[in-house]
DNA sequence: ATGAAATATGAGTCATGTTTCATATTTCTT
DNA sequence: AAGAAATATGAAACATGACTCATATTTCAT
């Protein structure tokens, strides 16, 4: 959708993944305006030109890279959660695959966060779909008595919010992974305040 | 401190202003690095050279900005909630001020977020030194019996991000104010979720 | 083996934007 | 009123970086 040109050969499908490589990670580093062309495919090892075999632009490797990349989270959290038993230990997996994948992909946690300034559009893409399946999820478990009737919208980025705070504090600022203490420490926040706690 | 020269007459005050005007519209409308030092003065209604006469680069405006806009907003937020007779009406009090000041600043919220790829270190202590303004209210909270002893860094954290992100929602993605609906269920969720709840 | 399609090259073009500086004007001080 | 200090000017120097294109090489299908 953002490329520019489907590879047809293998040796093509390495070249693009050269540049996808290399843009996440100067992205990452060194954020999308102080990242170069030329950073990029030096990084990789190719001429300048050939970018743009790939790629229309600039701008479209950032928006393939953002929608790659959140695609693969959300499969991830997906999977993870297929089997859990109820919509909380749905929610406590999917914060810690949540952090998980960030620990691995600081790339994509910093480029999304920059993405406001680059794509609005994409920006708000990512946080509205992201909504949208919380939504849904939350939804269900408030008419099986499992949540407190609260507005689901507001709810649902009340916990995006809290993920990605938390993140930024432990993944982003002190380079750490988050440790199971804390999640625990969220968890209980969260349980207490939406969810309807049994008594038996 | 990030000023190259403080002005010495009151025509060269107007003009600081006129740069931070400037350059707080623009920054938020377009983004740090899609304006330009030309887009500045002249929307300031000045010559290219008169910005370097009062900050020594680019940079350093937008630091300029950071530092005055939070300790406008914290000044806001301690002179709002001084007669708060409970952490919980505090917290109350606190999160709607920052709402509304975010809804006349979106200048401020904005530039706040890019700042991670401008300088990571000025992001970085603009949000601790909030959390550790929260970490000391909360402790307090703690020990007399209001807030239930979650880990108070983890919980600063929480908060903003809940703050952060339901801003991020209303007013910059639906260009509203946060309704006072909306906070309601917000607190509904953080009372029950850190504070002790009395029975009386 | 051979022509066509795909991939790669990198020097060069073009646009943009930051910053400097010699000069000019205004304001302050006495 | 006059010299000093502060402020303002904008053309030009300098730097950077996105993107193009004519050409070259590699891979594929037959």
């Amino acid at each position: 959708m953002y490329l520019a040109n489907e590879p047809k050969t293998s040796r093509g499908y390495e070249t693009l993944e050269k540049i996808c490589d290399s843009a996440e990670k100067l992205f990452s580093e060194k954020g999308y305006y102080n990242t170069s062309i030329t950073d990029i495919t030096s990084q990789a090892n190719i001429a300048p030109g050939t970018f743009y075999i790939y790629f229309n632009d600039k701008k479209s490797v950032f928006q393939y890279l953002i929608h790659d990349l959140g695609h693969e989270l959300r499969k991830k959290i997906k999977s993870e959660t297929v089997n859990c038993k109820s919509r909380y230990e749905e929610e406590h997996k999917g914060m810690k695959t949540f952090f998980k994948f960030v620990s691995e992909h600081i790339g994509l946690y910093k480029i999304i966060w920059e993405a406001q300034f680059v794509d609005i559009d994409i920006f708000k893409d990512y946080y509205e779909s992201f909504s949208q399946r919380y939504i849904h999820n939350i939804e269900a478990a408030q008419e099986n008595g499992e949540m407190k009737n609260l507005d689901p919208k507001a709810i649902s980025y009340c916990l995006m919010g809290i993920s990605n705070f938390i993140g930024l504090k432990w993944i982003i600022f002190e380079g750490k992974e988050v440790p199971d203490e804390v999640i625990d420490q969220i968890m209980q926040f969260i349980k207490s305040g939406i969810f309807i706690e049994k008594k038996d």
